[in-house]
DNA sequence: CTATGTGAATGGATTCACAGCC
DNA sequence: GGCTGTGAATCCATTCACATAG
């Protein structure tokens, strides 16, 4: 029971959280800190140790509770709130991910789309009418967005962080394969998809 | 100089490269482990450290020369190389992968798209004919693919990894939440796009 | 006797600090 | 003097191992 939770241990309970899911499902009451483990290949553990962040959760000698344990994740990671997030650039990344049924799965939900084209402004674009990135403020404002997910072209990744930043975004999922430089009063997380390609074709060898 | 190359220096190899790319542009000839430490922002001691690697590179007291460490890092990972790779699940991810710039930038092109829905079999989607999942091991054979990039629904993921791995694939890129139980010898990388979101927005509070 | 919760040990990656070379 | 290359020190995450509760 401490107070600072690592970023890994968030991840993983994300997927103590699906296998709990299903178990439940299947009527499974109990599980042991080694039957979950092995669902997720992981150390038995490790699994009490992310779960000993949250205090104690599973009778000594019995396991843990599938349905308390459940909610105990269901809580600490909010799961069943929906979330509101927008999307800018709505090229060929952002318009995927404006669809995207795993982020409606985990409760998050496209509230706005942006895009500076002309020709994309003010079209529907996968049940949602794409906006025009200056009112990116007034939006953002308005429906109380705290995460944007930026799939816009590199070239444009500062200027429109900035933009995101005065907003008064608080995290940004950042697609672009640029560091954006931001106070640290803003959370950022990369996803480089080419360099994730790049990093598994080189241990192909 | 040692042998094994940890994960994060590759990763890192890259960003060094677009970075180093563009100061070639710029004219600029030779540069310091603490002025690329900054672009990055990292230490410097982690870029020497990275580089040290392969070998001596910089003249002590001189720092590196810029066209030779971005020749290096191009040979290391294989920048200018071709790579084939090919889709399967042509949703909205995986055509949205099929046109994304990024890879092309990197040097992969997509050689096959597959799917096994009759009204995708067959059509073009994003420039590329999409094949039948059934044809997977005879293609990759064929055209000696080594990378996958995996964005079917997840209920499909299991069956399709095993069918990829039956086609002596060497690698997958995996962006289904699913845990993928396959041989060792297949390197795979996981992409959970719904995850990174949830672990992004979990530290907005 | 079983399986948790947690300090202690390990392992891996990052950072420090400085000897060595330009 | 300036800056690299690298062992040593540090930091953080994972794993072990066991006292403890049921």
């Amino acid at each position: 029971m401490k107070k600072h939770i690592p970023e890994k241990t968030v991840a993983r309970l994300l997927l103590y959280y699906r296998y709990l899911y299903f178990l439940l499902q299947q009527g499974t009451k109990n599980i042991s800190s080694k039957s979950l483990a092995d669902m997720v290949e992981i150390k038995d553990s490790q699994v009490r140790k992310d779960l000993s962040y949250f205090g104690k959760l599973g009778g000594q000698g019995a396991g843990y509770d599938v349905l308390a344990l459940r909610d105990m994740i269901a809580k600490v990671l909010d799961i069943g709130q929906i979330t509101n997030v927008c999307i800018i650039g709505m090229g060929g990344l952002g318009s995927a991910l404006a669809s995207y049924k795993g982020f409606e799965a985990l409760g998050f939900k496209v509230a706005a789309v942006f895009d500076n084209a002309a020709n994309k402004v003010g079209h529907r674009l996968r049940g949602h009418t794409c906006l025009d990135s200056k009112e990116l403020s007034k939006v953002v404002a308005e429906k109380d967005l705290k995460v944007a997910i930026l799939t816009v072209p590199g070239e444009a990744a500062q200027k429109t962080s900035i933009a995101l930043e005065q907003a008064r975004v608080k995290a940004i999922l950042n697609f672009t394969p640029v560091k954006l430089s931001l106070s640290k009063n803003i959370k950022i997380r990369n996803i480089d998809l080419a360099m994730e390609l790049k990093t598994l074709s080189f241990f192909v060898k």
